[in-house]
DNA sequence: TTTTCCATGTAACTCGTTACATGATTTC
DNA sequence: GAAATCATGTAACGAGTTACATGGAAAA
């Protein structure tokens, strides 16, 4: 339901086509979603007929039309009550990374914190990339903000356990 | 394939049988995975079929059998790929409940605030309960205290939000 | 005695992905 | 002239869920 939720709130500011609304989402707001293209056109078709959107054909030369979306009467009201539904709701995130981290200790301690010095870096570059970020005015600011928090935190928390797994190679020796 | 990980992992220090894999991901993992019994018994089987642990069928009584699961060394080889694959990499997050956040300044501040206050309750429940759970030794427990870490950060950020809305309601005074 | 727990599994379905197909336009 | 971008879509597949079905044992 979140996909739609992004859709409509998208289209309700802007009309648009589902091209745009895909390369926005995948832009500007992966941190919430990674819908591609396919289940965007898919989701857009959907909310069509059942009557949340309206759509206009328009044409550029010999280009594609582009199917030109708006949200209709019916699309504001779901948006509102989604967009309600979202808000009151805490959806606990799920961390497929802390599966292996589950069995750290099955692996000596030095080639452990090798392995999450390379996840260190992709964290790292993650949180450039967000803090590089175009700055959003109003709440899409927001959602970057958060992003950045939280990978701040996340870098903090992985160099703590690589550093307390450094200790304990040297002090065992067996690096 | 992070599923896969968890359930061989689990296996590696103690041979289980599907009931009980899926019992303890949910006690005790479901920040990292929240796979259900159909799905734990497909993959159990799946594995099996592949080599990666053997079967072995063990009753009480005159209750169901039970299929008792270990590694074999095919299926330990596979850990070790899994869980250093795993370690190695960054699994950004998605966070779904930040889809509402986007689109937070569409609402009064006063509402915003109410609604984001019903998510602080979940949040802070959640918190609770991971700081109650039983201490788990070694990296098991370690799982444990990133969750804490996170929920903790994410319980500081929506009351941050909440405060701003908070202010902006009682400064615009259409509360 | 009714509910909960143990223990397994199947079938239908949903959501979303990847790969494929098309064709014009812009950029290098 | 080749490659990337714009713009749409279909088809096949995959992973995981929900709902359903079974039946004994333990607990309330």
């Amino acid at each position: 339901m979140s996909n739609e939720l992004l859709l409509l709130g998208l289209l309700r500011s802007h009309q648009m086509h589902g091209y745009q609304l895909s390369e926005f989402l995948t832009r500007n707001l992966s941190t919430c979603t990674d819908l591609k293209k396919p289940t965007a056109y898919f989701l857009l078709g959907k909310m069509a007929e059942q009557g949340w959107i309206a759509e206009e054909q328009t044409q550029e030369g010999n280009r594609p039309p582009r199917r030109v979306y708006h949200l209709t009467t019916l699309g504001e009201a779901n948006f509102q009550r989604l967009l309600r539904e979202n808000l009151a709701a805490f959806e606990p995130v799920t961390m497929r990374g802390d599966a292996g981290l589950a069995f750290l200790d099955f692996l000596p301690p030095g080639e452990a914190a090798e392995l999450l010095m390379v996840r260190r870096g992709g964290l790292a570059q993650a949180l450039e990339q967000a803090r590089s970020a175009p700055h959003h005015a109003g709440s899409l600011g927001l959602v970057l903000e958060h992003q950045v928090l939280h990978l701040q935190a996340e870098l903090a928390w992985v160099e703590q356990v690589i550093a307390g797994l450094q200790r304990e190679a040297s002090t065992t020796q067996n690096k």
